[in-house]
RNA sequence: GGGGGCGUAGUUCAGUUGGUUAGAACGCCGGCCUGUCACGCCGGAGGUCGCGGGUUCGAGUCCCGUCGCUCCCGCCA
């Protein structure tokens, strides 16, 4: 005998005259002091119970102690609902239950919010999730998500590829992000990192002859949060031997075309089109460009080698957008403030007002010729960078963003994929001025890019590949280093010492000497894409129990102190904090 | 580490230039109601205006600080 043998929101006029049990939560009820109308709620939908007293007293007393969010077992009758009783909204609008027994399984106290409520805080939300779990768009979110996760999972199984588990506790490493460190208590003093990722371990599936690993693998990252960024993340990560830049592309679209198909939605087509590092910088200001609209970057260097107006002559670089709207003295001041705010020292503007008026406090400064090339067009705005390269373009970058956004060029039907291929493999810090990997440490270089000057690598292409879902980076891959002497060199590059490294990678080198096939593959954000599929502005809403931006989990009160005993056996000692007495 | 936004009943919000007892809707509690479906009707309870300080005859409103949430920059191999 099982608690119910039919879903809310399955039951059709199919079912009539068909005596059946049925559960669920209390969603609404109806006392209409002596009939009662209740709807019974499931993740499939509502259905209505009808409670009469003249057909089961005990239950029609029962039912008027209901409340929301209840518990309940009802057993009766499907019947059809009298034509102008209908309720068109409900898919099971047509039929209700005639209720002969009710039984409450679990009551509820009133609830801290309305499940239907809109906009509630999200603090709120988290810190009874339960609750929220239970609204229609979560559980429609959770069950996108694992639909897709099966689908990828479908997919690289068919592809030939092993689930292998790697550990989630492994060694620290000062390079990349901020490592999550767990104390080990058998060793005092001694420290596990959480896996950023399992990119070693991967590689070393390689070199023993896995060569098709996969993982839904959750890695770690102390690092500030975000709207598309957690401490803890899934994501799919895989790997193949004697792989070239095809083969690892070709799998990734798969389970992204998979994913699509999976929800019956249009995949994107493939080959998804390919964007040079280069070009997306120089054209978008950006390495994950947004493809859904145009605003260009425009290069004006040349022009103003020789310009009257010193901002611009003496700028390494000089560039600008043409947004399509004559911007008002206070919306630029605005965008200037923002321009400032992402480091710049300025920005310049030509406005060509609807009537063909030209505002600009430049104009004066410039000759005919540039004044013939920086003709805006009427009702647009020319924004110019000026500066070194990489800050104009990114200023500009992150510019054509907020104006795109913010005039509606952003056309939210279209979906655009795409690779940018051709990276850097290293860059130079900006702090130390010293060299350092753009992606990681085990990328390959380019074919004919594996020899170079060790104290200026700029030149160095690597071959990574990321992939970009309408400016937002899914996640990137590359053809890793096989050759024990190529990796060497790069940590040469980066400024490890051959002691450094082989301490802190000497495992990998050792496998890399030991027969290492040729290999490359990917990782991809789980939670990034999954929110995107969904619809939703960030990934908190993809994820059962996520933290809040301070790094707090509002439903567990996590993180909490710990007691100095327990600090004590695991050898560690928290420093004193200033009492930030909480409110 | 830096910048922006928000914080008023359980919830979502309103609250004028600083002015008497801080309101609405939903929810909650009590009552009535046999075809409702966001049921309806009547009545009721519920507030340290995030917290602390300041200005003022008077602060939800102005100022300073602080805490929390949120978005962004830095950071995220």
């Amino acid at each position: 005998m099982s608690w119910r043998d039919f879903y809310c929101g399955d039951l059709r006029p199919a079912h009539i005259g068909k005596r059946v049990t049925v559960a669920g939560w209390a969603d609404t009820r109806r006392d209409h002091g002596g009939l009662v109308f209740v709807d019974l709620r499931d993740h499939t939908g509502k259905l209505q119970l009808v409670v009469n007293p003249e057909r089961a007293a005990d239950a029609a007393k029962a039912a008027r102690d209901i409340r929301n969010e209840f518990v309940l077992q009802a057993e009766g009758e499907v019947v059809a609902r009298a034509s102008e009783a209908v309720n068109p909204n409900l898919p099971t609008g047509e039929v209700e239950i005639q209720v002969d027994r009710l039984t409450v399984l679990s009551r509820s106290t009133p609830l801290p919010f309305q499940l239907d409520e809109e906009n509630v805080d999200e603090t709120l939300r988290l810190k009874y999730r339960w609750l929220d779990l239970r609204r229609d768009k979560m559980q429609h979110n959770f069950r996108l998500s694992h639909t897709v996760i099966a689908a990828i999972r479908r997919t690289m199984d068919a592809l030939g590829f092993v689930d292998v588990w790697t550990p989630s506790m492994t060694r620290g490493t000062p390079e990349g992000a901020r490592d999550f460190l767990v104390p080990v208590r058998l060793q005092p003093g001694k420290f596990f990192a959480l896996a950023q990722s399992p990119q070693i371990f991967k590689q070393l599936c390689m070199v023993g002859g896995i060569d098709r690993y996969y993982q839904i693998a959750t890695c770690w990252r102390d690092e500030d949060l975000r709207a598309d960024r957690q401490f803890e993340f899934r994501q799919l990560d895989f790997e193949l031997a004697f792989a070239e830049r095809e083969d690892v592309l070709d799998v990734m679209e798969s389970a992204v075309v998979a994913s699509f198909e999976a929800l019956g939605r249009a995949a994107p087509p493939r080959p998804f089109p390919r964007l040079l590092f280069d070009d997306a910088m120089a054209r978008f200001g950006s390495d994950k460009p947004d493809l859904r609209f145009g605003v260009e970057i425009q290069d004006a260097t040349a022009l103003t080698r020789e310009s009257e107006f010193g901002v611009f002559k003496n700028a390494a670089s000089v560039r600008y957008i043409v947004a399509p709207k004559a911007f008002s003295r206070a919306e630029l001041a605005r965008l200037e403030e923002l321009a400032k705010e992402w480091g710049a020292k300025g920005l310049a503007y030509i406005v060509a007002d609807p009537d063909g008026e030209v505002r600009s406090p430049i104009t004066k400064f410039l000759s005919a010729t540039e004044l013939a090339a920086f003709a805006a067009a009427p009702g647009s705005t020319l924004l110019f960078g000026a500066g070194d390269e990489a800050a104009v373009l990114r200023v500009l970058g992150l510019l054509r963003l907020h104006v795109s956004r913010e005039l509606g060029l952003v056309d939210p039907d279209l979906d655009t994929f795409h690779w940018v291929l051709d990276f850097p493999l290293f860059e130079q810090d900006e702090e130390t001025g010293g060299w350092t990997f753009m992606h990681h440490a085990f990328t390959a270089p380019m074919a004919g890019h594996e020899h170079w000057d060790e104290s200026d690598p700029s030149a160095v292409r690597g071959q990574h590949y990321d992939l970009v879902w309408n400016g937002t980076e899914l996640g990137s891959g590359s053809i890793r280093i096989h050759d024990v002497e190529l990796q060497q060199r790069v940590f040469r590059t980066i400024g490890l010492t051959d002691e450094e490294a082989d301490s802190k990678f000497g495992y990998l080198l050792e496998a890399l000497a030991m027969g290492a096939p040729p290999h490359g593959g990917f990782a991809m954000g789980i939670e990034r894409f999954v929110a995107l599929m969904a619809g939703e502005p960030d990934i908190r809403q993809v994820i059962a129990f996520p933290k809040v931006s301070s790094g707090s989990d509002p439903l567990t009160g996590a993180p909490t102190p710990m007691p100095q005993a327990v600090l004590k056996e695991l050898g560690v000692q928290a420093l004193p904090q200033e009492d930030s007495s909480r409110a």
